[in-house]
DNA sequence: TACAATGCTGACCAAATTAGTCGGGAATAA
DNA sequence: TTATTCCCGACTAATTTGGTCAGCATTGTA
């Protein structure tokens, strides 16, 4: 069920992106609830519970509990960076660490030497998803619900 | 001691890229031992043994048993690209697939059309990664090294 | 005030992966 | 024949993923 690693967006990060999807499309309509979202999206709900609190307590959206209660964006879908959201949600994102912190200074370059690479292709990707955003995602997803189903209106 | 998820490079693909680099270093001098390898680079030798069966498998090196056996590299260092070194040791480095095979076509375009994002990031890092050789990396460490340690012949 | 709807939280779980270890077998040079 | 070296499969512990579940907290409404 996992592609393997380097380069995987577990489903943390995929539901996650859906879900700010989800309540992009609902901008300004009001609290979505949780069960919208997960039905809508095919998501566990109580899978979704989580994410949603991560989201929240990383200021993606806001919660608002009792009837009527539901999540909303805290910004603009333009604001929300695909990197912010995976940062957030599969943490920290970094390709790996020394391991070597305690070696001498030449021992620590031999063993070590190779890590630019990783940083430079960290670096590279983290670049591309902060230039992606929520509206990115909801734009294209519109283009595709047009085109899917044109209007037939004279 | 892993940090997370995407983009991460795991002990595998680090140790295996060391060894190779190793191997580039030493390459025409004739076999060079595990136990060479492994404490040069401060890899668990018998972990080594996997890494270095299955690049074997994969037609990176070839081993010989025996007294004064070992391992060389079976192909020059700038035929070594860092892609094939890591899918070989990674795994596939797919990104998330798509969960929804079953699903009725408009639902599962519903569910999966974000799946275009994970997708480019991928052949992005694909692109990089396999424009960096073996041979890139050992330039790298010796570039580093003649700086460390300047020739003071007159 | 009661109650129903909704979100919030932490405990728990099974499966997979990572990062190894270990022991024994097979090949081969001396 | 023996020491050396690689080869291979079984085993393990710790961590992560992808959830489920029960119960509490908050709040709008009757």
């Amino acid at each position: 069920m996992r592609g393997n690693d380097l380069m995987m967006i577990s489903t943390k990060g995929d539901y996650g992106v859906r879900a700010l999807i989800d309540l992009a499309l609902h901008d300004g309509e009001g609290p979505v609830q949780r069960a919208e979202i997960a039905e809508r999206r095919h998501i566990p709900e109580s899978y979704l519970d989580h994410l949603l609190a991560q989201l929240r307590r990383d200021g993606f959206i806001r919660s608002t509990r009792g009837p009527g209660g539901g999540h909303q964006l805290a910004k603009t879908p333009t604001e929300i960076c695909l990197l912010h959201v995976l940062e957030s949600l599969e943490g920290s994102l970094s390709p790996i660490g020394c391991v070597h912190k305690n070696a001498a200074d030449d021992e620590h370059e031999t063993l070590c030497g190779q890590q630019w690479v990783w940083r430079e292709l960290y670096d590279e990707m983290r670049g591309k998803l902060a230039a992606i955003s929520i509206a990115d995602l909801v734009k294209h997803e519109q283009e595709r619900v047009q085109k899917a189903a044109p209007s037939y209106s004279i």
